[in-house]
DNA sequence: CAATAATCGAGACGGTACGTCACGTCTTCTT
DNA sequence: AAGAAGACGTGACGTACCGTCTCGATTATTG
C-alpha cells in the first residue's frame, strides 16, 4: 500500500513546495491530544476517537486523516513524539550493575504516565499488526540492540560465556518484566526487578569465581 | 457491583422457576459463534460486533445484552466455555520433565487456532480491566495453582530449595513465553522453551549434584 | 379475518365450559390500565403500550394479547367498558333546549378527563380504520340516532320544516363542537355552543311565527 | 425552545458561513420520500419509518435527525412543503359564490392524494401537540386569515351584517367539512358542500331582500 | 502584486454499529 | 384451560463515530 499520505517528512527528492505547507502547530496538537488521552489513565484504544482527538486539539477532522492512514498509526506516532530518550545502559563495569540500572528505569517508566501508552499499544497491536511492529522497530528493538552491546561487554569481560544466547537471555530478563506489566498478576516492584535479574544472571554467569572454576 | 445479568448460573437463593427459562440453545450458538469469528484468524477484538455475532448466531440482539453486559464479558465467556482442559502438568518424577512437557503443551495451543483468541483477549484486556481479569482467572490462575502444586512436589523431591519464591520462578518461566507470544520479535520454538525451560531450571538446586559440594 | 380471538363474550351456543374461565379480574384491571394511560392527558396513542398496560394491570402480556387482537381494539374496548352512559336528550318540548343541553353534556365530557380518549381515539383512528368505525359504532351513531328522534319530535311540533335533511342538521350542529375539539383553534366554551346551536337552528325554523309566515 | 435545530432557514444573525453547507438534495429528498409515502394511502403516521424515509432518500439516519428533531416536526415539514398554494378564494361579488368556490376546492384537495396526509396529520395532531400546532398554523390559520378578509368584503357589501362573529361562522362552515372528512360516517361530496353553504349563509343578513323588509 | 495551490477550521454528508425498547410469540410452572 | 412470569427472534429507535466531502479563509511560492 503506497499510501499518498506521507506520515514522516517529505524526502529530499519531492519537491514540496506549493501551496501552504503543513501546520507544525497542528501537527503537534494532534500528537499531544491522543499522548494526553491515554495518560489520563483508564481509557482504551477502542475508546479513542479521533473525533475527540481532533475536537482537543482544535483542529478539523480532515487533518488528521491527511497525515495519518488510520488510529494505529497516530498512535504509533503519538507514542515515539512524546517517547522518552533517557532509557540508556550505563556502563559501570559490572554487567548485573548495567543491566539491573537499566531495567529498573524501564519498570520506572511502565509505572508512570506513559506506561499506559506502552500497554494500550502493546494490547492494541495484538489487533493491529502494523501497529505491533511500529512498537517493536521504536521502542523495543533499539533497546535490544543497545542490551545486546552490554551483554557483548559482559562477555569481553568474562562475566558471561562466550557461546551464551543473547536474545534468549534477554528475552528471560525482560519476558518477566512485560509478563507482569501486562497480566498484572502481581505487582512490578523494583524488588521484583532486583531479584529476577540476579536469578536469571546467576545461571549463566560462569561458576561463581569465588568458588573457583571447575577446570 | 450487583449486576441484574447473571451471566453465571443462578445462585440457589434464587427461586429460578418463574418464567420461560433460558434457551441453553441460544447461549451455545452465541458463544459458539463468537469463538469462530476469532479462530478464523485475522480478526481482532475491535472488529467484533455484536450485532453480527447474533445475526450468526441466529439470535436477536437483546438477547445477547440480556446476558453479556458488554463485548467483554461475552468474549470472556465464549473463550471459557471452549476453554481448552488438557492443559496439565504430567507428573513422572522429574522437575524439569514436568515443567517442560506442560510447556510445550500451551505453546502448542497458543501457536494454534485458539492462541488467536488468547492475544486478542490479552490485547483488549489491556484497555478492558474487566476482560483483563476474566483471563487471569479463569486461564492464569487455575494452571498456575497446578504449576506451584508441581513445584512444592519438586521441593520435597529436593529439586528446589525450600527457599525457593515459587511466584518468581513461575514468572521466570512463563513470562519469556507470553513475551515472545506477544510482542513477536523471534518465534516461539519448542526448542526455545526446551532450552528455556533448562536455563532456568539449571543449578536452581542449592548444590548442583554433578559436580560435587564445595566444602 | 375470523379472528380465535372473542372480543366480545362468547355466544350462548358455545359451550364455553372446559378448562379456567376466563378472568374477569384481569379484563377489567387490563381496561381500567388503558383508560387511566389516556386520562393522565399528555400520553397519545401512540405511546400506549402494551407491554405497560399488562404491567400495571399486574397481568401476563400473553393474557392481553389472548383477548384483544391489537392496541386499537383494545383502546375501542376500554373506551367502551368506561363509556358515560349519562349522555341523553332531555324531552323539554322546545327542540333548542333538548339540542343546547345535549351539547352542552357533550361538550362537557369532551372537556373532562374522557375528552382526552376521545380525541385520541379519533387521532389514531385515521390511521386505524378499525378503532375510527368501533368509535363511529359505539358512541358517534347510538347518539345521532337518539338525535334523530328529537329533531323528529321537532318536526312533529312544527318546529322544523318537514323537508329538513336531519343528516346534514346534525353535521351543521355537531361539525363545528369537533372542529374546535380536534383543531383546538378556539377554545370550545358553553357559550359557543348556546349561540352555535341559536345560529343553525335560527337557519332551519321556520321564519319566526312571532313575524307573521310571508304568505 | 430555543433548539439548536434549526428546521427554517438560518435567520439573519447566524453567519451561516462555516463548515461544508445544508445540502439542498438531501433535503428534498427527504421530504418528498416523506410525502409519497403518505400519498400511497393506507399507512398511517405510526407505519412511517425515519429509517425508511432516509432510506428511500438514499440520505443517512443521521441527516433527518440532524435537521428534524422527531417524526412529527419531519411530517409537519413536510405537509408544508408540498402544500398546495392553490387554495384560494374567488372575488367573484357574491359571498355565497366565493365561499362554495373555495370550500368545493378544499373538499377537492381533501378527497385527494393529499387529503390522507392531511388526516393522518390531524390524526397523529391529536398525540402530538407539536404536529397539531404545526398543521394549524401553517394551514388552518393562513387560510382562515383569507376567509376573513372574504367575509369582510361581505359585511362590505351588506351580504353580512356588521355584527357577525366571523370565527363563529368560519367554524360554523368548515367545521362539519372536517367533521365528514375525519369520522367518515357519510360522504364529503360537492352536493353536501353546496347545500351545506347555503344552509349557514343565507339569511345571515339582517333583513332577506329577496322577501322584503318587515315593517 | 496577482495568480496559483495546498492546508487550515469547520461541519454536513452517507454509512455502520451501537445499546434500548416494544413488539407479538413461546414456554415454563401455578391456579 | 387460563393465569403470571419472563425469555425468545424481530426490527425501529435515536446516538456516536466513521472516513469523505465541501465550504470560505489562510499562507506560502511562482509568474
Amino acid at each position: 500500500m503506497a499510501s499518498k499520505k506521507p506520515t514522516v517528512q517529505p524526502s529530499a527528492d519531492c519537491p514540496r513546495t506549493l501551496g501552504r505547507p503543513r501546520s507544525e502547530r497542528a501537527r503537534c496538537a494532534i500528537l499531544n491530544s491522543t499522548l494526553k488521552f491515554f495518560e489520563s489513565r483508564q481509557n482504551g484504544y477502542i475508546d479513542l476517537t479521533i473525533e475527540e482527538v481532533a475536537a482537543r486539539a482544535a483542529v478539523g477532522k480532515a487533518t488528521v486523516y491527511r497525515w495519518w492512514p488510520n488510529k494505529a498509526a497516530l498512535v504509533a506516532d503519538a507514542f515515539a513524539f512524546g517517547a522518552t530518550q533517557k532509557l540508556h545502559f550505563p556502563d559501570t563495569g559490572s554487567l548485573v550493575n548495567d543491566v539491573t540500572q537499566q531495567m529498573q528505569q524501564l519498570v520506572k517508566i511502565l509505572r508512570g504516565r506513559r506506561g499506559h501508552v506502552v500497554s494500550v499499544i502493546l494490547g492494541a497491536g495484538q489487533s493491529e499488526p502494523m501497529l505491533l511492529t511500529a512498537f517493536r522497530e521504536r521502542f523495543i528493538m533499539p533497546r535490544r540492540a543497545e542490551a545486546t552491546g552490554t551483554m557483548q561487554r559482559g562477555v569481553a569481560r568474562g562475566e558471561l560465556p562466550a557461546s551464551v544466547d543473547i536474545d534468549h537471555l534477554l528475552d528471560a530478563l525482560y519476558g518477566p518484566i512485560y509478563f507482569r506489566f501486562l497480566i498484572r498478576h502481581k505487582e512490578l516492584t523494583p524488588q521484583f526487578v532486583e531479584s529476577h535479574c540476579r536469578l536469571v544472571l546467576q545461571r549463566v554467569l560462569p561458576v561463581d569465581k569465588s568458588r573457583g572454576k571447575n577446570h
